[in-house]
DNA sequence: ATCCATGCAAAGGATTTGCAAAGAT
DNA sequence: ATCTTTGCAAATCCTTTGCATGGAT
């Protein structure tokens, strides 16, 4: 499991990597990015702003947008796009791959892997002359039962 | 086979029992969205705006976005999001279902179809405690042979 | 000392909306 | 006649960018 501080270990690397610099708000980012009281989260730009907010009041929204993406770039974020207009980011676990079921009632995001369905992308794939080098897969479904009784958990 | 003839009925359906009317420029959106020789476009609302212009200067922008909306609304069209900043549409075959396979060389949009996919997607989603209403599945990959001697049409 | 990063505000791009005029039932 | 639709422009939302200042190596 990589923790926060993982986290901000792979980040420097990557910075010094390419000639950038780490700075306090990047290492605050992430850290609240990683924080693992939110691990299930998938929080929006905002969403991600407003918790840095409350630690540093300082820290500009284009800041938090720039984090992101070089997060992105070393494989620590993974953007996506739930069907509102807004990407969500999620922190990436090396080595994991999982993909998400929206639940119409509630809009909750639930995470799932299901490596059948990893294998037989990869056949489609090479089937179609590609290597796979990427998927995004989102199931929308209404609850068997209410989602008061179910699991389902407001993100918002 | 849905013709966008077949098109124009079903959505002239939707409106009437919806107190909605059918209008000119409705009719000439469905049926540019629906004509075989783009059949496998997946236009964005400016590619298509473009298409219904040449044929009547007239119409306007928002006037396409509503009719897309519309034509959403009564399961005629399909918007995707293939990792760029605009919603693309598809025309929709009643019963028919295909995903999409993303050329990371040209960006060419490849549709394919998986039962066994479909299946455990079913399968994982009632397993999660929800009936599967919908999905989105896009696969990016790289081409074994390049762009230009296989199969990938640039789309833009 | 040299570049890079930051914060702000302005710009950008996609999509939506308000409104007066035109159109459909 | 009534209520909807249209086209335009303005507004909105999310995201990116330019620039002067502050910060990291």
């Amino acid at each position: 499991m990589l923790t926060a501080d993982d986290a901000v270990d792979v980040l420097k690397g990557y910075l010094s990597k390419n000639g950038l610099k780490m700075t306090g708000q990047r290492e605050l980012v992430t850290q609240v990015f990683f924080d693992p009281e939110h691990k299930e989260d998938h929080p929006t730009v905002e969403e991600l702003y407003i918790r840095v907010r409350s630690l540093d009041t300082k820290v500009g929204y284009a800041t938090v947008y720039r984090t992101l993406k070089l997060l992105t770039e070393c494989n620590l974020a993974n953007p996506t796009r739930f069907g509102e207009n807004q990407t969500r980011y999620e922190p990436e676990q090396p080595g994991e791959h999982h993909d998400h079921m929206v639940c119409t009632e509630c809009n909750a995001i639930i995470e799932f892997e299901d490596q059948r369905i990893e294998e037989l992308q990869e056949l489609v794939a090479e089937k179609l002359g590609f290597v796979l080098t990427d998927h995004k897969m989102v199931l929308f479904g209404e609850p068997l039962e209410s989602c008061a009784s179910s699991g389902c958990r407001r993100p918002d």
